[in-house]
DNA sequence: CAATAATGCTTGAGCCACTCAAGTAAACAA
DNA sequence: TTGTTTACTTGAGTGGCTCAAGCATTATTG
């Protein structure tokens, strides 16, 4: 399990309130993956591929390295959850779609990971609405 | 940069928006990290020896492998951020305890990650408020 | 009190994420 | 055609993380 991404000092009630969701989420976003075998960064990524696309989309959108998402998808297809395709446009690039398996595997992840839609779902229409106006709010 | 912990598919505005809080959060953590040259982990473990305490302490309260904190603590030990002293009253024990530097590298960080602070700071003390109780909420 | 068990931590092996530098091949430009 | 950019891969290196095994030391218990 990654440690926590959280200070330990909560100067306001409502920071600590944010560090708690973070850390709540963050984890539940892992527990769901580990219960498909599969690591945090591997469901990310499979979970981007509702349509097939390259690696330098990927790595872009991801904000990290393209070699990073090059031994990525080398697990996944390793896994037979995604396939790397010649680019008939390009020869010079891949790209990379899920499987059926993948399609199967990516859907029971989203089962899984259902901390976002339980927290929703705890609150009312009308308190939805003022959280979602609130986190704009605060994300600036 | 760590990839994000989101899925793409987003069911609700409200989801969407907690999506996008994890997300900023966790990156502005890890570049107030880079900043000083730690990783998460840490700047997570220096941040929780406000006062000295044992190995086993840190494991559980962080949720992890006790040889994951040893490592990190190792790291920590080596640059110079923390000390480990053997426990006088029981010889099996380690007390790891932040040097000065220690310490200052701690309140370094702890002044760079603003997100939190800068978010909160953008709503009213009763928006403040609203949040925190929506949060709690939704945390169930 | 001696044998046994439990505790606190370390070590080693192994996997994965991540980055950087260097390399290959194909596309593009001058 | 030559040179450059683009798309991706490879290799080396650092870390985080877990599991199994090991070593002291402390606690238990018969």
């Amino acid at each position: 399990m990654a440690l926590p991404n959280r200070p330990v000092a909560t100067s306001s009630e409502t920071e600590a309130a944010l560090f708690d969701l973070v850390d709540v989420y963050d984890r539940a976003y892992e527990t769901a993956a580990a219960e498909l075998s599969l690591s945090p960064a591997q469901a990310c990524v499979l979970g981007r591929l509702d349509e097939r696309r390259g690696m330098g989309a990927l790595a872009e959108e991801l904000g990290c390295d393209a070699s990073n998402i090059t031994q990525i998808v080398a697990r996944l297809e390793a896994l037979g959850l995604v396939t790397r395709e010649p680019n008939p446009r390009d020869r010079r690039a891949r790209l990379v779609a899920r499987t059926p398996r993948g399609d199967e595997v990516n859907h029971r992840f989203a089962t899984a990971f259902t901390f976002a839609r339980t927290a929703v779902g705890r609150l009312s229409p009308d308190e939805q609405d003022q959280l979602t106006a609130l986190l704009r709010k605060a994300l600036g």
